[in-house]
DNA sequence: CGCAGGATTGATATTACTCAACCGTGGTGG
DNA sequence: CCACCACGGTTGAGTAATATCAATCCTGCG
């Protein structure tokens, strides 16, 4: 696939802001990244995680209408849209990556939708393992309590509430500063 | 764009279900459908509301992930993938459509993840006027509470009551059986 | 007329939010 | 080097919003 460039980004990096000039479409090729909006009120709402493979927004003209933060070190490549186009195979795997996308969303609405808090941060939690997971159900939370919250639609004190709770009944375990370890069951 | 047939559907036809094949793709010419789930727990969660010029989904191949129902009579133009690839014109207008239905339920998860029972129903309030809407904010509801229950996260008890105060503070007004009208200042 | 399905309304329970105090840690400057 | 500060996290008490449970009301239809 026709790639123009492949560029590196440190941890916490912007990588867009909502209102930049769509161009390229970004690939990630490693790394993990939070998607997110701001609302006219101000606050947050963190759309999805991105994990290797994901791209991180699919505008091919005007404005994007999100922001991107690298959670960890990450490379991203960029395809121009009029290239993945021409080919009747790219096109057919852009359709395939929004699909996905799109699945990811209807997901997220069904979690937001009748989920109980402890429900939806579990679903987080297994989402988090996979954008960010090293192995064995261990990985790295690099989210604030509050990027936590604005994910799941919960306030951050029943985030750490919640997170405590697991912590006491050994769903998961905090190994180091926000490296955790889930149960055995769960890691399956 | 080479269609391959036009379907017309009665109200309350189910149009397809998920688990179907994956074929052609279907776009809304006229009339309004309700997109679904049902989840392993059995219960329903309404994904979106779609009106002329959507399309139904986007799956090209394997089986179909949601249920599609008419909730007035419509017609349905059905694209082979194939064709639509091909030309790049129609292909990026594939791709425009993909990322307006993102868009849209990007906007259902903001909707469902901050907001309070009443700013939920007018949100599909809206949504409903501008699928299902004659004019001047006079629109029909062919939706059971629970169906708008489904929609909005919230339980049928709520929406009715939610309804119930609108009715008697003059937000909106119940011309018929599920004809509805909205106040001037909504309407707008 | 009676029944069935959806809608409404009421009383009560529960969950998660709000407000508020306090803790821990990493960074900075005296 | 240590004190202090800023920021994120934790914990507690009380509250508010919405869910739950349950009774009753329509309305269309056989």
């Amino acid at each position: 696939m026709a790639q123009s460039l492949i560029k590196t980004y440190p941890k916490k990096a912007t990588l867009f802001a909502a209102g930049d000039a769509a161009g390229a479409l970004p690939k990630l090729l490693s790394g993990a990244v939070i998607l997110y909006t701001i609302l006219p009120d101000g606050r947050r709402q963190v759309l999805d995680l991105a994990g290797p493979g994901d791209f991180l927004h699919f505008e091919t003209e005007g404005e994007i209408d999100h922001f991107a933060e690298a959670l960890t070190e990450c490379q991203v490549a960029s395809f121009q849209a009029s290239e993945l186009l021409a080919s009747k195979d790219t096109a057919a795997f852009l359709i395939e990556q929004m699909r996905e996308r799109l699945a990811m969303e209807r997901r997220h609405i069904t979690m937001l939708s009748r989920k109980s808090a402890s429900e939806r941060l579990m679903d987080f939690v297994l989402l988090a393992a996979d954008c960010l997971g090293e192995d064995e159900g261990r990985f790295d939370l690099p989210l604030t309590r509050q990027q936590i919250a604005d994910f799941t639609g919960l306030t951050l004190e029943t985030v750490s509430r919640t997170f405590a709770k697991w912590q006491r009944d050994n769903t998961l375990t905090r190994l180091a500063g926000q490296t955790y370890q889930m149960s055995g069951a769960l890691a399956a």
